[in-house]
DNA sequence: TGCGTTCGTGAGAGCGCTCTCTTGACAGGT
DNA sequence: ACCTGTCAAGAGAGCGCTCTCACGAACGCA
């Protein structure tokens, strides 16, 4: 009584108090609760009142013991710092893996590691086999963590196409197509000199979106300029410094692509202060189709991606690897939707 | 070999083979492992060089089996949509915790319930179990899964206060005072009419902000009024028509507190569509400090909130509820920082 | 009728760990 | 010399579950 500090699952209900309830023995109760066919129907259901009466739940522990499986999954975030907290994509992303593992009673262990000593526990953490499985979400080309667990035989699905060098299954948006269309309705809205802010050539999706501006670009038999081409960090600043340089370069540039919304914002600011009326002199359009998209001045136009969707397809493909469905590498690519708001409006002929 | 499909954490080293290495009992390796003192020091390096060659790792099931507890806590965000989703609020939140979780070896078990049967399968799942202590995000009134968590004896910490009639621990940060110095700053400002955009009237953070603008005019020995208090649901759409409501009562307004940033935009929106300029006819302060702050135009004055530091509260709470230190009912509550921009420069004198 | 099959059920081992209890070694007091 | 106390280390039980194997009953076929 005095004791009673410790707080732990012992009084709950076991297989064998089930049992003897519904007088069967531990095996059979527990073939019921696993689904097996192998027992007959009147059995079933004295077993399955006992265990509604008792309110018996498995003990994940001593299953995971005997089975050697944990029924978990880890979701690894390995980003210090950055757009993943700015912008919706990340809580998203989650909401669409938990649906889909909760489904299939998976527990999701999210692991955020926030130095290099970190990830490294967290890949310790990992390939000693406290998760069925992985997902891996943000990387950079110079990811040690995921090099680890690539070697590792862990099943593992990546979120964004991995970077080179690097061979695993993955879900991506179509970057490259999203970016092709913003710059495509740029180019219908009569828009002759269109540059674009890029995102950091280390990471594949700046790298994707920067070649689906030129894609677009080269449908029309243009080739683009490089003085058109201006790289930012997908940050507001980044993005004004990035537009500030393309405006000193170009300034009869009408056409402004920017491969993240909150580098779109940096980019209408510097129009504002330099005087472009944004869309009547300079369309601007921006990537993600965040909360910054319709918050701006004018509301951008914005490429959306379907994150949901994204991470339910990153459980799919994770839970196969896990039961050996599939042990083939996978690559899932989902299509993106340009929302079409004030900062693109057509040029006004003069 | 054909049938090695199956992956699982069998094979791995165990007590028994560190100990053999090692030349002493099971029993001592756990107690090394465990860092207990009645182990002679040549004993323990023995030991601990033997860990280290076989890379030893502790089966976490095992050990969940027999102490009772799954080192494992359970953080739940039941927000089926709204604000969450469109400000950084939720991935600062849950690094916070989860960096202070790390440092204990406590596994983040994030569980986001998406309907109401969800919500009952993830309060079977708490009170199962299968955690040892569960922290919950934004609540409102009729939280169901709440009131059933509270009445189970699971350890509980909350990330804001909990509506009327529960009690628990809980972490908060000073919604009041914050909205507070905003209004304060308004009046310091030299406006003479200030009205609210309040959030909804059920959730606590809503109902917190507008105590707090109520606070600050009555501190100047005003009476608000109530034509200019409108409602909004923390959203844009929801901050515009609210203040479409305020400018129709209210033509005089000079000053406008929104609860989130989001609605502050929606304020400014509807401000330029009525011709107003933004400090100079009417001052507009924020909530959050999220990115929306920065990319309106004119970038927005804010309130801070620290959201990690939030996070970590927040674990170590229920740590120390998990661990028996603390039986008692803990609260937090942290201060904000009011973030001065451009929306709420002082009044152009005439 | 006898034999092999199939099928439902039970018995029992054992997953890897912690923890209590016991043992043995040695120091110090009588 | 003996007894007692202390402390390091080992022996062994058992946490709750799954899974293999054994067993008996029921059935089909010759």
């Amino acid at each position: 009584m005095a004791s009673g500090v410790l707080r732990d699952r012992r009084g709950a209900t076991t297989l064998e108090e089930v049992a003897s309830r519904a007088g069967v023995s531990r095996a059979t109760v527990s073939r019921v609760v696993n689904g097996s066919p192998r027992v007959s129907p009147d059995v079933r259901r004295g077993v399955e009142s006992a265990i509604a009466e008792l309110g018996y739940v498995p003990n994940r522990a001593a299953r995971s013991l005997v089975t050697g499986r944990t029924a978990s999954i880890g979701v690894v975030i390995n980003e210090p710092t950055g757009r993943l907290f700015d912008d919706p994509f990340f809580p998203r992303l989650l909401r669409g893996i938990s649906g889909s593992l909760t489904e299939r009673d998976l527990q999701l262990v999210l692991l955020m590691p926030e130095s290099a000593e970190d990830a490294q526990r967290t890949a310790d953490y990992l390939i000693a086999g406290h998760v069925d499985g992985a997902v891996m979400v943000s990387l950079h080309d110079d990811d040690v963590l995921l090099s680890r667990l690539a070697l590792a035989s862990i099943p593992l699905v990546l979120v964004g196409r991995p970077p080179q060098g690097v061979s695993a299954s993955f879900v991506d948006v179509d970057n490259r197509q999203g970016a092709r269309s913003a710059v495509e309705h740029l180019i219908a809205g009569g828009r002759q000199v269109i540059g674009t802010i890029a995102g950091p050539s280390d990471m594949p999706p700046g790298v994707d979106r920067l070649a689906g501006y030129r894609d677009a670009l080269a449908a029309r038999g243009l080739i683009s300029d490089p003085a058109l081409i201006a790289c930012g960090d997908f940050t507001q600043d980044g993005g004004a410094s990035a537009m500030r340089q393309l405006l000193a370069a170009h300034p009869d540039i009408d056409g402004v692509f920017a491969a993240s919304d909150l580098m779109a914002a940096g980019v209408l600011s510097v129009l504002s202060s330099a005087g472009r009326q944004v869309p009547g002199d300079v369309a601007v359009v921006g990537y993600d189709d965040s909360a910054v998209a319709t918050s701006t001045n004018p509301p951008l136009t914005s490429v959306h991606q379907p994150i949901e969707e994204m991470g339910r397809e990153v459980a799919r493909l994770l839970v196969e690897a896990i039961d050996g469905t599939n042990r083939a590498k996978r690559r899932v690519i989902l299509a993106t939707d340009l929302v079409k708001r004030a900062s693109s409006a057509g040029r006004r002929v003069p």
